[in-house]
DNA sequence: ATTGCAGTTAATGTCTGACAATCCGACACA
DNA sequence: TGTGTCGGATTGTCAGACATTAACTGCAAT
């Protein structure tokens, strides 16, 4: 009853061949931006063909953990944030996650950015995020505009918090998420505005440091979104029906 | 000075047979159990090579998109979660993430999935939860040990939440800072009591289906973990060395 | 009809070898 | 220092091959 029955996994050639490159990047004997040796010679160390190691590259360039610049330079790589979030929004797209499962989770992530954003943000950033803003209102006519406006607003914000792990864990959910207004937008009319007035309060909170306002109207603008989302009785239907374009 | 130097990429045929596969199962022609062609039929389809062909599949692999149950069976499928939070807990390694960030992030977290929990939780989940606590309960000897049941026991939490966006976003987070605890117990030896205190008090709040009570014991477990990590001065050291291991 | 078994078939993993395109590096030049 | 040229090296892709072994087939037995 016991009997544990431990995946006796047959590892293939290709397969150790990226296993034991991963190794040397992860323990850190391989350093992000060094370059690594040709195709022919990386197969004479390992004693395999060149497609044998072309197979295993490629799974460590899909990691992110190589990348070529050039298709002649063949370089160690830190993961690129984007691949990552797409991957992520793209399996939680196929999972069928719900509205409410996004809301639940972004109603605790974006005021925690909204707040650090407010704790972080540099000058720079503030002019920038101001222009994001000003961009935003200006875009009421052109439903798609907004949505990429917005998404990137908050992507900003969360930017501006100056945390990767909170960057990696909202931005999938943000994506999928400020997409599904283009569902929403129709239903509530009064939803843009409130959108505005939530978005124009969070920009002042924050560029005036306030922590605590930008927090509150973080909140609110997501809970706002919420009653949107209710409204057009979307909240337990996938936010995305299909994956496509992600 | 204006002049985009938009990318112009070649695409590869190994890419497009890839991007071409996945297209199609994002949109949907291609659901998740479906068995796809043999190598060489693909081949022939796409008009290229067998090694062209492999090449594009090691990535639609490496992506969870496709996988071989055995090496003659090659289906659409959907990503796993665990391979997911994996490359994202190694993204972040590689990114030197502070105890602050991940800190941050848990903070926002781990309420939430008590909260949830408290909610949704069935009666065998609650069985398990119990389970779980009490063998941490003994394991007070062994460090590895400890960490191990203690990353169990949050996940544990986040799964009875049943928000698919949640686990994926708190997961590589928690498998990162939970793992911190082998730096932190040392120094502080209150720490594992307060940690079983809490870890009871969460138990019993999510048994109880108390939500409010499960958030604030939530909250107050990982203030806890920050004041012990603040007490080993280890706030903005990188929760990981070196990325092996994860 | 379901199960058990063996034989055949065909697909995978890996290898060898090859070729055109083109990028890198170096050198020469201004 | 910056630009132009050139040879060589490396990549992307191809064709073809072989051993291994999983999957399917059909038949026998329950």
């Amino acid at each position: 009853m016991s009997l544990q029955g431990r995946q006796l996994k047959v590892k293939y050639a290709y397969y150790q061949v990226a296993d034991e490159i991963q190794r040397q990047i992860l323990d850190g004997s391989l350093k992000p931006g060094e370059r690594l040796p040709g195709e022919v010679e990386l197969a004479e160390m390992f004693g395999v063909t060149r497609s044998t190691v072309r197979e295993g590259l490629r799974q460590l360039e899909n990691d992110g953990l190589v990348h070529r610049p050039s298709p002649r330079r063949l370089e160690v790589s830190l993961p690129q944030m984007e691949t990552l979030t797409t991957r992520n929004s793209r399996a939680m797209a196929m999972m069928n996650v719900s509205f409410r499962h996004l809301w639940q989770v972004a109603l605790a992530t974006e005021p925690l950015a909204a707040d650090l954003a407010a704790l972080l943000i540099t000058k720079e950033e503030k002019a920038e995020l101001r222009a994001i803003h000003a961009e935003l209102l200006d875009s009421v006519t052109d439903v798609d505009r907004t949505i990429e406006l917005d998404t990137r607003f908050h992507s900003f914000i969360a930017a501006a918090a100056k945390n990767p792990a909170l960057v990696l864990a909202r931005e999938p959910v943000a994506l999928l998420l400020y997409r599904g207004f283009a569902q929403v937008a129709p239903v509530s009319d009064i939803a843009l505005t409130r959108q505005a007035e939530a978005h124009t309060h969070i920009t002042d909170a924050i560029c005036a440091g306030d922590r605590e306002l930008a927090r509150t109207w973080g909140r609110r603008h997501i809970e706002d979104f919420w009653k949107a989302i209710n409204k057009a009785g979307l909240a337990d239907a996938p936010a995305i029906k299909s994956a496509e374009g992600i």
